[in-house]
DNA sequence: AGGATTTGACCTTT
DNA sequence: AAAGGTCAAATCCT
């Protein structure tokens, strides 16, 4: 709590360029999802939609950025609202009152920490669905973090199995709009090495009798609250 | 009680 | 220095 928080070096022109990059991306692996549609006519109609959608990403993209020769100061608000909740209470406190934290003593430099080498974890999947929990693996989640400019948290999750098996699979889990339903953009990363174990389809249970059911809950606040 | 989740600290990369 | 990814103690939930 002592620390505040330096400003945001960027302009809210800068983040709405990254933003309008990042839908730019997304089109891109909308398009070659909308290549998967079997029939022609639906497949071509939803390419028209796509185009349409990435020729409203580049222009507003040029005009944002011939702007930026006019150098109008905007409030820096935008950019404030659009970091505000990146700053250590990501979801307030919970029930019982603010939790003093304290990491104690930890073992030093450890190599192998944070982010490993790039290229490293590579195969890298990414998948658009609206069902993220809807795959048959088992997950724990290990993370959350807020991602500059991105109105929702990403998620981190590894392999239920990744100790028991060493399965070095992971997934993040990210919130795309809040349309309904909402869309999330899923990473996989690295291949399940328990697949073979657990590929003989179990039918998923949904039924009535509440068996482990906490696998994969994406009901809890950090993704069901759109901020407007 | 024990497993899963939360969340700030810590670490690496850019 | 900032951003993103991971760890792990504290907490929640069954």
């Amino acid at each position: 709590m002592p620390l505040s928080p330096p400003p945001p070096s960027s302009s809210p022109r800068q983040a709405a360029i990254q933003e309008l990059r990042r839908g730019t991306q997304l089109a891109e692996l909308l398009r070659q999802q909308v290549e998967l549609i079997p029939e022609p006519n639906r497949r071509h109609a939803a390419a028209v939609n796509v185009g349409e959608i990435s020729m409203a990403m580049e222009s507003s993209l040029s005009i944002l950025q011939s702007q930026m020769e006019h150098p109008f100061s905007e409030p820096e608000v935008m950019a404030a609202a659009l970091t505000a909740h990146s700053d250590g209470g990501t979801s307030g406190e919970r029930n019982g009152g603010p939790v003093a934290r304290t990491r104690k003593v930890r073992v030093r430099h450890r190599p192998g920490r944070g982010r490993p080498a790039a290229g490293d974890e590579l195969p890298i999947k990414e998948i658009l669905t609206e069902a993220p929990e809807n795959d048959r693996f088992h997950w724990r989640k290990y993370g959350e973090k807020n991602i500059l400019y991105s109105e929702y948290p990403r998620l981190y999750y590894k392999c239920g199995y990744s100790d028991d098996h060493k399965c070095p699979a992971k997934k993040y889990v990210q919130q795309q709009s809040n349309s309904y339903p909402p869309i999330f953009l899923v990473t996989l990363i690295n291949e399940h090495t328990c697949d073979a174990l657990f590929r003989d389809d179990e039918p998923i249970i949904s039924s009535s009798s509440s068996g482990s059911s906490q696998v994969l809950d994406f009901t809890k606040a950090s993704l069901s609250s759109p901020l407007h």
